[in-house]
DNA sequence: AAATATTTTTAGATTTGTCTAAAAATAAAA
DNA sequence: TTTTATTTTTAGACAAATCTAAAAATATTT
């Protein structure tokens, strides 16, 4: 049995780690704690065969710490969907509840949460969710919002961004999860762009438009 | 802010008191752990002023340390009425559970989940869940099965056991909350009784009829 | 009331996750 | 290739919650 922390740093490996070594800095700057505490951390999780690691060197998830780690991301990213559609929350006020929920014990709890909601195969955020056996649905034709060519329809299937402080920014501009929008206008000098949404046309910056992602219409 | 642990003997506490102050040696008996670890977190708790403590005369709830308790206790049995009727759990595997969930912190979560629940008075097991403040409905005319007269029918609206193992044997014996029972006989020589249910006519033994409560029907 | 038994508290140790400060290893710059 | 800078690890300390063993207080018997 896991304990949180122990669930927290997985996680965190999990997210840092794209085919390669995540290094004790990295983990320390998004654990915020301290380098000496990670290693430490790091130690107790190899010990235990759930990262692979050599001093210097950095860590990487084994096969076991990569499903423990995905099994936690399952439970928080179901739990996000049930606060969002069972209990109204907004998409910007679910992380840090769900953040707890994630390390509630019980493999049945799990299951049935996901049935009850019908087997969601995406979080609020567009993120998507591994199923029991930790396998995840790849989304192929996704790209993020600036990549897009110019006029070509697509629509909002996440956000790389999931602050409250950016979600708020799309709830006032009237973007959500399943909506169309259209690049009409790219600005040299600022990276900003010219969209149409459903509210009208208007100037997102470089920040907004690389952290919505989206999927050329039909 | 209260960690699990300390979350737990405020429970534990307030399930021990009764008007009266709680020993160390019967709290250690109840969160399965030593004497002196008890005295050990007792004074902490006083020191944030949610239990009153002397040395040696045991402890009892401040106003806010019930206030604590009372939370706690709701948000358990909403849980508990969560997971019966809507994943669909037995009574009998809920409490576990209930016991990770109660410890999620989040006063907007709790007050949702009671809404999304239709604000329920009782959980799947007969007790009472406090409303937001505090307050307890009280089953006025509730009394133990043994202690009904013979012959008037009674509903059953609650448990005193509610360990798995005496759940399970209700299951087995048909009875649950909002059946109808109605006892026959009484026999001195081992405290048993006759009891009609609506699986027939069943001998309870003196442990099961002293747990099951019922209130008189209409 | 004195002796014995029980309950409760203290003292000192352990584990978990963290910290600071210093040392060691690696990487980058001159 | 030295020197300097950065990263990572070690050493030692701390707070939380627990334990064992021993001491102190209270309760019960005789």
């Amino acid at each position: 049995m896991l304990t949180s922390t122990e669930e927290n740093y997985l996680k965190a490996i999990l997210a840092l780690e794209n085919e390669g070594a995540v290094s004790t800095n990295a983990l320390a700057d998004r654990m915020e704690t301290k380098a000496s505490s990670v290693t430490d951390m790091i130690r107790k999780l190899a010990e235990k065969e759930l990262v692979d690691y050599q001093k210097y060197k950095g860590v990487s998830l084994t096969v076991s710490g990569k499903d423990a780690a995905l099994r936690i991301v399952r439970k928080h990213r179901l739990w996000e969907v049930f606060l969002v559609e069972k209990l109204n929350f907004g998409w910007d006020e679910v992380h840090e509840i769900a953040e707890q929920l994630e390390h509630i014990q019980s493999v049945q709890l799990t299951d049935r949460l996901e049935e009850f909601l019908g087997f969601p195969k995406f979080d609020p955020h567009g993120d998507p969710i591994p199923d029991k056996n930790g396998t995840i649905v790849r989304r192929k034709k996704a790209c993020l919002l600036n990549e897009m060519e110019l006029t070509i329809p697509a629509t909002v299937v996440g956000v790389n961004d999931s602050s409250p402080a950016f979600l708020q920014f799309l709830d006032r501009q009237g973007v959500q999860l399943g909506d169309t929008l259209i690049l009409l206008e790219k600005y040299e000098f600022d990276d900003s762009m010219l969209v149409e949404t459903k509210n009208g046309t208007i100037n997102f910056s470089h920040a907004v438009v690389t952290n919505i992602c989206v999927e050329p219409k039909q």
